[in-house]
DNA sequence: GCTGGAACTTACCTAGCAGTAAATTACCTT
DNA sequence: AAGGTAATTTACTGCTAGGTAAGTTCCAGC
């Protein structure tokens, strides 16, 4: 009977269908592109969580651009697929913060790693994975900036001397993108955490904010 | 008379003395670390924005994490100095906020990317210079930590029974320091704002935040 | 039992980048 | 003028990592 784990270095196939391998290789290259940057990552490092070599990666997915434009692909459509709806299903922008981020754990669970590969700046900008990653984050950039706009708006000067800046909806576009990132991160790090444990913190979170901010 | 801007390609000296072109090359370094990351910058790049050959960075700093040490370490020092100062100053946590973030910019006006040389996790983990940039986090999250307890305590669950997590806590430093990273993000997109600006600015959207979080 | 294709590797090439030794230029001092 | 020193480059080495050509193993179907 021949081994289901094949010996190692020899050079025939190990029996896994290439789709299967495929998913595999793109859920590590996530990770790796997510944990070390594009620059950072390499092919061979990814290769070898996966068991496999780097030439492998080449014959699936062409060069280490076409790789990380395969992994950024499924997270930025499902991103923007879910961060529309979350908007879409809020009444008003003020309700909107809290599904936004239930929108986003449950976008990313199976890949946390996968906003770090959204928002990596390291590609080189010519390339198309570059402009894919463009692309998607000002999609989610649009639904923010209409977010933010919305919420100054709203609680905006009691004095309608005073007129709003017009770049503080901007500036509060990063800062909660910011502020995103800065949970993704502490999410990565307690894996446990479900999706929905992550958003019922994220409201007690904000409760405390409102008593801080709002005297 | 000798010509005041040398010749480029000649080989001698330029008339720069050593501690001015230390300072240069430690400008041009940290902005690159701070846009590439570690991996990302290369010393090529950072030699010819100077108007400088490699060489001369390796004969003044040493080797690479040599030099971003030689970035880091002023920042750190600044930063923890001006955030433990802010920190002290306000009475409670609750009204810390403010003041750490007009510490923070006027700690980094005049090298904004320097934020991220501090949270670049791009080094190698046994360098001197990761071990220092995870000093001076360490120092910050110290800070952080306290504060964030602090305001989860003060503002925390009219009703005794529901015990605090203890991780919220943790969360909140991860979404604070996320909060700042973005709002220096922007900053950096925005150089014309004074960190004074910077301050009034965050101030009207925690305003903002405030109204809408404490309803 | 042979053949074709799918899965996979070995061996190689190449470019770019960190790092170094030695030479070169300019200035200052005596 | 001569010599020393500070500032700077040229020319090189070696390694790492992306990328490719060609080969190897295994299985399915006739």
């Amino acid at each position: 009977m021949p081994p289901v784990t094949t010996s190692q270095g020899r050079a025939g196939t190990k029996g896994v269908p290439r789709a299967h391998r495929e998913q595999q290789i793109l859920a590590a290259a996530t990770v790796e592109f997510g944990r070390r940057g594009y620059e950072g990552a390499s092919m061979a490092a990814i290769a070898e969580q996966v068991g496999v070599t780097k030439t492998l990666l080449h014959q699936y997915f062409g060069a280490k651009q076409d790789l990380y434009l395969a992994c950024l692909t499924p997270v930025g459509e499902r991103l923007v697929g879910a961060l529309g709806a979350a908007m879409a299903g809020s009444g008003s922008a003020l309700d909107a913060p809290l599904p936004v981020l239930r929108a986003v754990f449950t976008a990313l669970e199976g890949g946390r790693e996968a906003w770090f590969v959204l928002y990596d700046t390291g590609l080189p900008p010519e390339s198309e994975a570059a402009r894919a990653a463009r692309s998607y984050r000002a999609a989610i950039d649009r639904l923010a900036a209409s977010g933010s706009a919305e919420v100054l708006r709203a609680s905006g000067p009691a004095d309608p001397l005073d007129a709003l800046d017009p770049l503080d909806a901007d500036a509060l576009k990063y800062a909660w993108r910011g502020l995103v990132t800065g949970l993704v991160h502490w999410w990565i790090r307690h894996p446990e955490q479900s999706p929905d444990a992550m958003a019922q913190r994220c409201a007690r979170l904000f409760a405390a904010a409102g008593a801080v901010f709002g005297r």
